[in-house]
DNA sequence: ACATGATGTGAGCAATAGCTCATGTTTGCT
DNA sequence: AGCAAACATGAGCTATTGCTCACATCATGT
């Protein structure tokens, strides 16, 4: 109700006993639980810190509003999701290319199976939250994109593959492929998730769009070969 | 705020008169400018109130609380985007394969042209309003599913086309691309989609993934034919 | 043992939200 | 003209929110 006041003194604290270390992940649990459980609306500071067992005092000795507790919660997915995805990738990008694809596709499956129900919400509601934990999401995609961008590039280089012209537009396609149908197939459709033919059929898209080639009959063609690629860049540690 | 206490009577009004229609159409347009410019948090009804130059009580006479004012906002959007797809689906399905999918896809586009900045708060912030909403989002798309399935069955059978064997997640992979690229797309990239490659490199890849045949080499391979189609079912009259 | 800063508490405040209702104004009908 | 119903008003009520601050407790070094 009031996030607009401008912070008079910097009153907020950071952790440096074990104990208020504690704290801080027991009010981020909460958080997360509160939010899922009740939705954005009922997620009030009050509420956290009871289902936290702690008192409303000691969210903002941390945190210094209730955007920067959200914010905190959703830059934690994030880079549990990351984790799962550039944990992936390094081998992904070795692979020989139907492979390659197919990697990726489960590596994004995986990562959206971190915690689907806070992913959900946080997915749902993060413009509410302010504009910065939405940019961080668009950061890891945008990542995502000129990773794959630049390893097209090399397999066009390297290989004899047949690659559309556009890689701009190419790169785009397929993150927002693998992204959308692995999110929306996590979220809302779990009975086609479960199909063997659901990944089958998505890297099948893919592979089928990004190779132009008589090679592209068979997923399984032994015409790619393995190309290097440097890892997408960080914007912070994790 | 007070969003859990039941409706003793209902006070709500349907408007009657000429002079009823225009404030209630006022008042949606105010919401529709205070959610775009001030985000949900913001939008509160006395503000609504303000921006459409109409007393408070003049929403609740129309609108038994706030969640059914933005439901309502969503029903008019929802069915305006919905009446330029549909309208364009009659003859997309009358036209050849590949042209049938660019008509689709830009058929798409349009839909998403229509008030990209509602739509972009109203996608963001859409749980917020209550499941209602949310749940019609999800009947259009599953329309939209179950007609590009029933689509490509009746392809599959009065044509000599290939296609993918599981048709449910053909379908749901089709309508999630296309959606999926388009709307990202839209709200965030719109220098890629300005460019014509945008429009052909999602044509041609739904099309590869759809046609597994040499058919498919050309996008304007005059292999396919036309094939007609029931329309999809509506739940209620527009 | 004691001092000091880190940590934790919770009653309560100011702001604002959604919403009501007593009252006034306009419209349509005879 | 006159009346009833539809329409419109807005001061103000209550509930709840985000957040503060004076104070208590704990951990640690000396």
């Amino acid at each position: 109700m009031r996030l607009a006041r401008k912070p008079k003194i910097s009153r907020v604290r950071k952790a440096r006993q074990d104990r208020a270390l504690g704290t801080v992940d027991t009010i981020l649990r909460a958080t997360a639980h509160v939010l899922v459980r009740d939705g954005y609306d009922k997620a009030s500071t009050n509420r956290i810190a009871e289902r936290a067992g702690v008192s409303i005092g000691s969210i903002y000795q941390y945190f210094p509003n209730k955007e920067a507790l959200f914010g905190a919660l959703v830059e934690r997915h994030i880079e549990e999701m990351r984790g799962v995805l550039v944990s992936t990738f390094a081998d992904v990008l070795s692979k020989p290319f139907p492979e390659a694809v197919r990697a990726f596709v489960l590596a994004m499956i995986r990562a959206h199976a971190v915690d689907p129900a806070l992913h959900r919400v946080l997915i749902e509601q993060l413009p509410r939250v302010g504009s910065l934990p939405l940019a961080r999401v668009r950061d890891v995609e945008a990542d995502a994109v000129t990773l794959v961008k630049t390893y097209l590039a090399h397999l066009a280089e390297s290989t004899s593959l047949v690659l559309p012209k556009d890689l701009d537009v190419a790169a785009f396609l397929a993150v927002t492929t693998v992204e959308a149908a692995t999110h929306k197939a996590v979220l809302h459709e779990r009975d086609l998730l479960a199909r063997p033919s659901f990944v089958d059929e998505l890297v099948d898209m893919v592979v089928r769009y990004l190779l132009r080639d008589e090679a592209a009959e068979k997923p399984r063609a032994p015409t790619a070969t393995a190309t290097k690629i440097s890892a997408p860049r960080r914007r912070r540690a994790s």
